[in-house]
DNA sequence: TAAATTACCATACAGATGTATGGTAATTTT
DNA sequence: AAAATTACCATACATCTGTATGGTAATTTA
C-alpha cells in the first residue's frame, strides 16, 4: 500500500470490503453511491480511481462489480509491542501492523473482528495451539466458559473466561498454568474480545 | 435440496461455484454462455431457472451477478455419496453442500480448494478434531508426512500421507487407528487433495 | 402415443453498469 | 499566491445484464 487514504476513501473501501465479505459480492458504483447518498455514480467513480491509484483496490475494467481488493494474502500477525498494550484498543496495540493498516486485512473478517496469533500452550486442551490464529470479536460479551482474549498489564492472553462474584477468573485449560484472578492486582485489565474461531495454516505445523 | 440436477445443470452449477470461490464473483449469464459455448444467454437463463427451481441457487432478480448459492446450512458436510465418490472430482460429489461454511476471510480459499468437515478422532494428535473444517487443495502433490484427504472405496478420510516403495500408507496420528496400506486392496482409491488449513468455529465446541 | 422435460436457438428491450468529459467549490500543498 | 488535491455535481454513451417471448428438435415420462 503506497499512500494514505482520505477519510472518505477509507469509508468507501470499508464499505466495499463489508459488502464483499457480507454479501459475497462487491458493490456496483450505484450501490456505493446510494449508500453514501451520492446523486451520481461519477463521484464514486472518481473515489475508486483515487483508491486504486493508492493501491488498495484493482478495477477490472468494464466489468460489473469488478472491484478487486489488492490485499496480500498474508495474515495480520500482531506482535505484542509493550508499552502501548495497556492503552486499550486492541487495534492500537500493534502499531506496526496497523500502519500497514491494513484496515483492509482486518476488515476482511467478520465485521470488527481481528486476529491474534496464539503463543504458548496454555490452551492446549481447548484445541488451540501455539501458532494458531484466533479470530476475535470485540463486540460480543463473553459468557462464562467461553474463550476470550484479554490484556493484563503488558501481555495479551487467550484464556477461558469465568465471571465470579467479585472477580474475574481467566483459566488455562492446561493444568500447568494456574488460573489468573482479576481483582485489583492488575492495573490495566481489559477483555479484548471473544474468540469466535480458530484458524491454522498447515504450512507451518503438522506438515 | 429437492430434485436431481441434470448433467449439464450440474456442470453449470459447478462452474458458478468455481467462479465464485476462485474469482470471488459469481459469473454473469454471458460468462456462463461463453464458457459452455452457448451462442445465447437465454439458454443459460433457462438452465439457471431449472437449477433454481430445484433449489440449488437463488436468483437476485435484475441484479448483475445475482446468483446466490443456497447455503444449505452452515457447513460443508461431506456425505459419501456412493457411486459418485470414486468418479473423481470432489465438487461433483456434494453438489448440494457446497459453499456453505462461513469461513472467515482470513482462511482464504485458494482457487479450486474446497472444504471437508472432519469426523472422528483419528487426527487428534495432529491437532485436528472432529468437527473441524479442513481446507483442501486438490492441485498440490502431497509429500510424505503431509496430511491429505483421500477416498477409499466409499468413504473419505483425512490422514497423513506416506509414499513407500510399492504402496501408499495413510497413517492416523491417533494410535488407536491402524495405518491404511494402499496396494491393490482398494478398488477405488484416490488422493483428493492436500490439507492446507484447518478452521474451527467456536460456537460448537470448546465454548 | 401424448405430454412433459431437456437443450438449445433467435430477437427484443429496459434498465444497470462502467466510463468519459466537463464543471464548481473548498481545502491543502507547494 | 498559484497549483494540486479533494469532493462533489451533471450529462452522455456504449455495452453489459437480466429478462421476456417464441421457436425447433430430441429425449423422457406418463
Amino acid at each position: 500500500m503506497s499512500k494514505e487514504l482520505t477519510e472518505i476513501q477509507k469509508e468507501i473501501l470499508e464499505f466495499i470490503i463489508e459488502q464483499k465479505t457480507g454479501k459475497g459480492l462487491p458493490p456496483t458504483l450505484a450501490d456505493i453511491a446510494k449508500h453514501f447518498g451520492y446523486k451520481n455514480r461519477a463521484t464514486v467513480q472518481q473515489h475508486l480511481q483515487a483508491i486504486e491509484r493508492k493501491g488498495y483496490i484493482k478495477k477490472n475494467p468494464n466489468l460489473a462489480r469488478g472491484i478487486e481488493l489488492t490485499l496480500d494474502d498474508k495474515f495480520f500477525i500482531p506482535r505484542p509491542v509493550l508499552g502501548e498494550v495497556a492503552a486499550g484498543n486492541p487495534l492500537t496495540i500493534y502499531p506496526d501492523a496497523i500502519d500497514t493498516v491494513e484496515l483492509p486485512t482486518i476488515a476482511r473478517m467478520p465485521k470488527d473482528s481481528f486476529l491474534l496469533r496464539v503463543k504458548g500452550d496454555s490452551l492446549k486442551d481447548a484445541y488451540i495451539f501455539s501458532g494458531d490464529i484466533v479470530i476475535i470479536n470485540p463486540n460480543l460479551e463473553p459468557k462464562n466458559g467461553q474463550i476470550v482474549a484479554a490484556i493484563l498489564d503488558d501481555a495479551a492472553v487467550v484464556k477461558r473466561f469465568y465471571k465470579k462474584k467479585n472477580e474475574i477468573e481467566l483459566v488455562s485449560e492446561n493444568p500447568d498454568f494456574a488460573p489468573i484472578v482479576i481483582d485489583k492486582k492488575y492495573a490495566s485489565f481489559k477483555i479484548v474480545g471473544l474468540v469466535i474461531g480458530v484458524y491454522r495454516s498447515m504450512d507451518k505445523k503438522a506438515v
